[in-house]
DNA sequence: TGAATACTTGACATAAACAGTAGGCTATTT
DNA sequence: AAATAGCCTACTGTTTATGTCAAGTATTCA
């Protein structure tokens, strides 16, 4: 259950891959496609969305490819899936874009919402500083707190 | 991005109908189905499963229908969630159906594995007890506290 | 200026997943 | 026996996901 989308995972890649040569060097949809395993083709619409999206420049021409418009550590994962995925709903229920028709009646709609916004914060949290210094691993800090937390709630 | 589909949806709010009987009386598919919104022959399948994943017993004929098989408070969202979609799988990288292939390679992969063991945490800590008693206000502290936790890790 | 290189856009194709329907069957109670 | 209620499986229409393709536009270098 919960699965991103390929554009989701490849735009991640793709946008690591760019941040490996930020602020060197542009690279090229063709140098991306080859080390991420993706087709050029499909990789220009997902680029495309993250360039009009404002998270990646791009150079025309030969010598030319992208860039990142930001540093890497003031790119969070959750603004890139946002882009090609648009927010994070879980129902439609709490879907920004469509609404619930019965918020009163739903039992479950504050739960979905807990749990959009819980999946949020932690995208928030890492950003592509975070998965070039391959700092991921000290996420499960994170996680062990959050489940302290909820014990000591649940034991109330 | 990340939508659950309407049998887990459905599901969840099921459970939560069936669980307001508990243990009084078993409920029948039609009521469910009326109070719910969803159609009988719809909840007929999604209910299947959870009885044959042991969640929920049936009684047959007259005044039969479906009642929980253990206490609300001891029965994680997580479990009906998996038992109607599976594993939380972001990718197919981190299914534990598949498997990936280039595990080494792939800098996302501790990425979309701490997402997912953080969604089931989560999940794993709301009951459809906590539901029936409403309190899953509370849950917002439980964010609050992860928040502040990935705040230090990253200040540090 | 012309060739090479690279990005842009929109239409289209295929396959898988989702959401739900339909119909017949079995068990239990009265 | 009749009524009630759950059980099971196959089928189908729709939507979404995942790409491909083709033609066009912009930029740079020689």
């Amino acid at each position: 259950m919960l699965r991103l989308s390929t554009k989701g995972q490849y735009g991640v890649r793709a946008m690591f891959e760019i941040a490996r040569g930020y602020p060197d060097r542009p690279l090229t949809i063709k140098e991306i496609a080859e080390r991420q395993d993706v087709s050029v083709a499909y990789l220009e619409q997902i680029l495309g969305k993250l360039r009009r999206a404002g998270l990646i420049r791009s150079i025309r021409g030969p010598g030319g490819g992208y860039l990142l418009a930001r540093e890497p550590r003031e790119i969070p994962i959750a603004e890139v899936l946002g882009v090609l995925e648009g927010p994070v709903a879980i129902t439609s229920c709490v879907d920004p874009r469509e609404g619930c028709v019965r918020v009163e009646h739903c039992v479950t709609h504050l739960l979905w919402k807990e749990l959009g916004a819980q999946i949020e914060g932690f995208l928030n949290t890492i950003t592509l500083g975070n998965l070039l210094a391959g700092d991921v691993g000290s996420l499960q800090q994170v996680r062990t707190a959050l489940e302290k937390t909820s014990k000591d709630r649940n034991s109330r």
